[in-house]
DNA sequence: CAGGTGACGAAAT
DNA sequence: GATTTCGCCACCT
């Protein structure tokens, strides 16, 4: 049912490691049957204090996706020793498989 | 019920 | 590489 891959989206959310960074797809792609839309949206009905590690869930072009957040997000991987090249892109040796 | 929307993604132009 | 198009599916009008 729809609140079992809910589950799965956040129980993957909350596996990802300090520091590490994956991708809305992925995270899709870890369940059965979710499409990296709803784990975008997942995400964005988050409420305040879940305790889960949103920040870490970025674009497929490696980049922060574009929502109101995206600047505290960024500001969170940055606090945990995740790096930006000029173009705003995470490094590739971050991602989380 | 029909139509629009969105923290996406891949492919085409 | 920037834009556009299309597929995707839960939710809201």
């Amino acid at each position: 049912m729809r609140t079992e891959l809910l589950e799965q989206i956040y129980t993957i959310v909350a596996q990802i490691p300090p520091g590490r960074v994956t991708t809305y797809g992925r995270v899709a792609k870890m369940t059965e049957g979710a499409t990296a839309r709803m784990v975008g949206s997942a995400m964005r009905h988050l409420p305040d204090g879940h305790g889960l590690p949103w920040h870490r869930v970025i674009a497929a072009d490696r980049k922060v996706a574009d929502h109101g957040g995206a600047a505290r997000q960024r500001d969170k991987l940055r606090a945990e020793g995740v790096l930006f090249d000029a173009n705003g892109r995470v490094d590739a040796t971050r991602l989380w498989p």
